[in-house]
RNA sequence: GCCAGGGUAGCUCAGUUGGUUAGAGCGCCAGAUUGUGGAUCUGGAGGUCCCGGGUUCGACCCCCGGCCCUGGUACCA
């Protein structure tokens, strides 16, 4: 006791952008997955799973410049270069081209998992991240799409949020925004924006126009602004009338998903890739109705980008509108990615969910209730009671499923010592084993939060102690399990 | 990447115009109280003052460089 405590030679800290989850976060995440898990399972997806480590090759190029730069990347002890996947999608490509014999098509899967990407950190943004999945392969129909979406409605509602519930004149408490990369094509065609670089770029802008509203788009669409920092961003450099065009296109906003489909049609001109991108959003928003997706949980956004270079058709993205943690869901069509590994090209789509972000949104929002232990019950000894004794009466609460931990610290466990360790935890129940219960053949089960309750108000330190055993009853052995069940049943 | 602000006890932070022994609150440990949690009171432990270099008789403080954190911005599968 008497030593000092050895000098810690490494600091402890966790890596830039990665982050420890202690178990108050865990059970919070695990209560959300389950929940998650049940959606999706009940929409067909099949659980998989594949490893953290693709080979290099696999991942690069897949996901456009910035995530070559983005790869955490490694050799194996062989010299092979590799790295760590940046999200599920790419894994679900490969497995679907190596897999032909075992997963026929059309395939639907769920994945939860830890992803990767080594860009600055930022709140809500880490180098390590949960990303839960599900996509399906093999086909190009619409309806697939209006699936994912109403897929996200339901866990929406799964984890608690309900639009119908949330008070009037509030914010929503989500919302689904929904485009086709089709649609924007048709515009930016129409406009005479042919050069992919360009095309992307004005996506990027125009994904902006939440944050920094009409007049710094416009400004940015053409020759640029200054942003708040002094910084000078450069500017896409089209001409007013086109900008005009662009903002009074994406502005479009009505009260159902036909209406905005008419409006996007009355400005277009007309062309073929106009007419596909009508016809699926038409089918989509018919799909969505019959899925009995409300008007208000879903909408069609025509300023809605993503930049995400694989995503071919229906694009959708889910927000917290109370909580500023940014997009919590995210997802699409990508028809084109899964040829990258195989001779035929196999359409698929997918939403991906962002575990940490989604978490960290209910928690703001006050969504969530998190416990710092899962036990149930603190095994209390007091005087000379055999360690045998002590683990036989754990042995005999598990075996009827009540979590059950004796309290084994360091040094003599004084009484005091093990009630305050209760509370620090919030164990609601001791059940206590002494010299006169092993007598006896009796415990004391004492209901810890009821006896909080009981003597909260009590100043007097003399009185405190004299009621101790408020909230407490001795009870023959046999009758332990019963007495128990029924004081975890109280509030 | 850019702008700004930070890094001092486990946590939140104060402080020193450069001077011997670095402070508070919370938390932790012990006692008041040997079969009972909280509150209260008393006492205690706990520090490479982010790292490296420079200036100085002397640096936690000043100077240079680096790392990390926070906010904003940019970028963003």
């Amino acid at each position: 006791m008497e030593s000092a405590p050895p000098s810690a030679e490494v600091r402890p800290q966790t890596l830039r952008g990665f982050q420890d989850l202690l178990p108050r976060d865990m059970f919070a995440r695990e209560w959300v997955i389950t929940r998650i898990k049940q959606v999706y399972e009940r929409y067909g997806f099949q659980p998989l799973d594949t490893p953290v480590l693709e080979s290099l090759t696999t991942l690069v190029g897949t996901g456009g410049e910035e995530t070559n730069k983005q790869l955490f990347r490694l050799k194996t002890p062989e010299g092979e270069p590799i790295a760590m996947r940046f999200d599920l999608t790419v894994p679900f490509a490969r497995l679907i081209a190596q897999y032909p014999e075992h997963l026929k098509l059309p395939f639907r899967r769920y994945h939860i998992g830890p992803v990767f990407r080594a860009d600055d950190p930022a709140p809500g943004r880490f180098r390590q991240f949960t990303q839960f999945d599900i996509d399906a392969a093999g086909s190009s129909s619409v309806a697939v799409d209006a699936e994912m979406v109403s897929a996200m409605c339901e866990v929406m509602r799964a984890i608690g949020l309900d639009n119908a519930k949330s008070a009037p004149g509030q914010p929503q408490e989500y919302l689904i925004k929904i485009n086709n990369r089709k649609v924007v094509d048709a515009l930016l065609q129409g406009c005479g924006i042919q050069e992919l670089e360009r095309h992307k770029h004005v996506l990027r802008v125009v994904d902006k126009l939440d944050k920094i509203g009409h007049e710094e788009v416009r400004k940015e669409l053409g020759a640029g602004r200054i942003d708040a920092s002094g910084d000078r961003i450069r500017g896409v450099g089209l001409t007013a009338d086109v900008i005009d065009q662009i903002l009074a296109f994406i502005s479009i906003v009505a009260d159902t998903r036909e209406a905005i489909v008419e409006a996007i049609s009355n400005h277009l001109q007309d062309s073929t890739t106009k007419d596909q991108a009508l016809q699926e959003m038409d089918e989509l928003a018919g799909c969505l109705n019959a899925l009995g997706v409300a008007q208000q949980d879903a909408v069609f956004d025509p300023s809605l980008a993503r930049g995400l270079d694989y995503y071919t058709g229906p694009v959708y993205e889910a927000i917290l509108p109370a909580a500023k943690v940014g997009s919590v869901m995210g997802g699409g069509r990508y028809d084109g990615l899964i040829g990258r590994f195989s001779e035929q090209s196999i359409p698929a789509a997918g939403v991906s969910v962002g575990l940490d972000r989604l978490i960290a949104g209910l928690t703001l929002a006050g969504k969530i209730q998190t416990s710092v232990t899962s036990v149930q019950v603190l095994i209390v000894s007091m005087g000379a009671v055999p360690t045998g004794e002590v683990l036989r009466l754990a042995t005999e609460l598990r075996r009827d499923g009540i979590i059950a931990v004796p309290y084994f610290g360091e040094g003599k466990p004084k009484p005091r010592d093990q009630f305050s360790y209760a509370n620090t935890y919030d164990i609601p129940i001791a059940v206590i084993l002494g010299e006169d219960e092993l007598q006896k053949n009796t415990v004391s089960v004492k209901n810890l939060r009821l006896g909080e309750r009981l003597r909260r108000e009590i100043t007097d330190n003399e009185e405190y102690r004299r009621r101790a055993r408020e909230a407490q009853v001795v009870v023959p052995r046999e009758q332990l399990l019963h007495t128990v069940c029924r004081m975890l049943q109280q509030p």
